[in-house]
DNA sequence: ATGGTATTGCAAATGATTTGCAAAGACATT
DNA sequence: AATGTCTTTGCAAATCATTTGCAATACCAT
């Protein structure tokens, strides 16, 4: 099942009527990589559908992580980025000069836990966040 | 040296007057623990210096961060939390009850930059963030 | 097709942070 | 200690992301 579909399935399972606006919003971030800002969701939205509201933009990319289809990532003090939510447990690697926001799925969480020092915190993890910044392939290159 | 007169060495030997203003805002800092938003600096500040301006507070700020002086942290989507940088490379814990943000002598670098996925990815890292969400020891006590 | 309720668009509010500018302050020099 | 220069401050207004109240509209179950 396509992220899409599956999306407007958990919308109207939940109650959530599928409108038009919501259907192009999903469709933006299924379609393309991202993560995007609500600016950027807009912009891509717009094409689709011209006349959109930011306030609706905003709305529904936080129902949408809610219910858990859309992930919100806080990579720098400007604004929020907004990207479909992986299936799997990732982090993110960010270049400096590009800006490109890149999924790897490797978590240094499970060896943490373990260690004693952490032990000793008696401290009950629920979420974490591990980002590397740096220079990407591609821009390394470029240089 | 102290916390407070490193900080203020600093700044005169970068050529930065050491004003009434500067002198409070890295007394507040050294003084406690932190990490404090700007506006609890604010607050601080305040009491030993009523009158003193945001635009101070955020101008100062973002300078000390600028001389490594003050460590800058993007905890939430709401607003940025500073402390006196810290000696050591460290990481946090954050307390979803509560809200303290702790300090972690515990990271997971090192070994990430060694696996061969990681390897492959041909990133180069400048910095990165680990912080670990969840219930403090204190939160947990009172339950 | 209709009606009840959720959702939208709009415009205004919010909250954090930044900025331009004139007045005040720091401090090297006399 | 007084002077002059260059920084820094306070203030008020601007900016930017995000949120909110409300009346008009669009879903969708019936
Ligand atoms: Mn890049
Ligand atoms: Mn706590
Ligand atoms: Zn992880
Ligand atoms: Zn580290």
């Amino acid at each position: 099942m396509s992220n899409r579909i599956n999306a407007e399935k958990i919308l109207k399972n939940r109650g959530y009527k599928l409108t038009k606006q919501r259907k192009v919003i999903i469709e933006a971030l299924s379609n393309r990589g991202g993560p995007y800002t609500a600016n950027e969701v807009f912009s891509l939205v717009s094409n689709k559908y011209s006349g959109i509201n930011f306030s609706t933009i905003y709305r529904n990319l936080e129902l949408l992580v809610k219910l858990g289809i859309v992930e919100k990532l806080n990579i720098n003090d400007e604004c929020c980025h907004f990207k479909l939510a992986g299936k799997n447990h990732h982090h993110h690697i960010i270049c400096n000069k590009c800006g490109e926001i890149k999924e790897i799925d490797i978590c240094p969480f499970k060896e943490i836990v373990n260690i004693n020092k952490f032990k000793e915190l008696d401290f009950q993890p629920i979420e974490h966040r591990f980002e590397i910044f740096g220079i990407c392939s591609k821009c390394r290159s470029k240089e």
